[in-house]
DNA sequence: CGGGACATTGATTAAGATCAATTTAAGTGG
DNA sequence: CCACTTAAATTGATCTTAATCAATGTCCCG
């Protein structure tokens, strides 16, 4: 296969602009509201702001849209019949949520707002018409799909295969780089999520993320604070996370 | 959102003809050869058979194909750069594969046979050209990423939250199921994988899947020799599994 | 300034990993 | 077809990691 075919940077989704004007959005022609006049006035897309704590979707729900992650951050949970629940993601703005309900029509997992946050609504039936029409469009999603499949198979091998060091070194190292993704500092950031939702991300409990926290700062690779967290060895936390 | 826009069974790939002509293939119209004519051939697509231990593709190969599995089983694995390795589905005849490689055109896993296996390859390029002819098509083939994410995810729980009794009730009953779903019974089979494949698999050891194999087999739950298993109490099963 | 959610640390226990020894099955070549 | 070789599976004994139980500390917000 020639690279022709894939000739879109690979980080799908990065830098967003926060104010949220569709002319500069990094999804416009997925998005593309109806008409170019449209997408000139200030508020082409649907809004839908979410609290705190405040569910996006929730697992039942039936799929209507998809959303772009525009400001805050979220968790998504999947959950099954007998009440377990587990974190698979936590999105950052640029990212595009939903995709769980894409295979039945029916969401599979909650997306909960870990702050005061802002999304556009997509239509899904409007993105749909929109591959139709632009096979560029069309091609870019099944990346968009794709990625995140990718994205869960690393965290599979996180869960299955490392130690509770390892996948905390790896998840931090995977913020990090996050927070580099979107414009902030990839050495001191603030976890915007409780450390019982870092636990159950990764399997483990949370007296074992604190202890994984402590033992690391013992080893001068961060300081910790509460959420506020310093990275001081990125390459030792790299070696740590095997991979 | 009303239903009409998810009309199709929701299982997506199911019963399929393992003489495999495409008149009868489920994939037909996501396949589609260029001309009605040449379906009607017996070897309309080019088969590409793989030999019990060898691979379909490997993690760092370009995309080409898609892959529909008609006969025989595999493993997927996915690797990372310090050489861990996580196994995150067994694929039997129906699936398809090779969907790791479409978010950057290079495959993330390796496709190994667990037996002589036949495939049918599906030349992405094409596939994606029959995505861009047929809306429902399009649409058909979102629907089998979004499958294999959701999978993904469920295996996600499973890693994340259960117990290794859990895990290992969990994998017999989705392998039970998948049996049923393909015509064979679905309370006597053959594991077309080794112990260790399973244990990699779950997250666990060799050594105790084993022991959790013969756990249940006092419990009554079912009888194992070696590869035979022959589920004697689904129902127990199903309620360890959580779900 | 007081209540409640969140975080941390210590002591103990338990689940599963590791180490070790056989057993069984499946090939393979004479 | 059989003896031999090797991969796979099983079971037991012990050890380690992380879970559990428990107590205390800290921060945020009304």
């Amino acid at each position: 296969m020639d690279t022709t075919l894939f000739p879109l940077p690979t980080p799908l989704l990065s830098r967003q602009s926060p104010a949220g004007d569709c002319m500069s959005c990094v999804m416009a022609r997925l998005c593309r509201a109806p008409s170019e006049e449209a997408c000139r006035a200030p508020a082409a897309r649907s809004r839908r702001s979410v609290r705190r704590g405040e569910a996006l979707y929730r697992a039942g729900d039936a799929l209507h849209n998809l959303y772009l992650l525009r400001a805050g951050s979220m968790k998504i949970r999947v959950t099954n019949t007998s009440g377990l629940e587990q974190i698979t993601a936590f999105p950052v703005a640029g990212s595009l949520l939903g995709l769980d309900a894409i295979e039945t029509g029916i969401h599979t997992c909650d997306a909960i707002a870990l702050e005061d946050s802002v999304t556009c609504a997509l239509p899904y039936r409007e993105l749909e018409a929109n591959c139709e029409r632009d096979a560029d469009v069309g091609r870019q999603f099944h990346r968009l799909i794709a990625h995140d499949m990718n994205q869960c198979q690393r965290l599979l091998l996180t869960l299955g295969r490392m130690t509770t060091d390892e996948r905390l070194a790896s998840f931090l190292v995977d913020t990090s780089e996050q927070m580099a993704a979107h414009g902030y500092s990839p050495r001191k950031f603030v976890l915007k999520m409780t450390r019982e939702d870092i636990a159950n991300h990764l399997g483990m409990k949370i007296e074992t993320v604190c202890r994984v926290f402590s033992r690391l700062q013992s080893a001068s690779l961060l300081h910790v604070s509460k959420r506020h967290l310093e990275i001081l060895d990125v390459e030792a936390l790299r070696r740590m996370s095997c991979g």
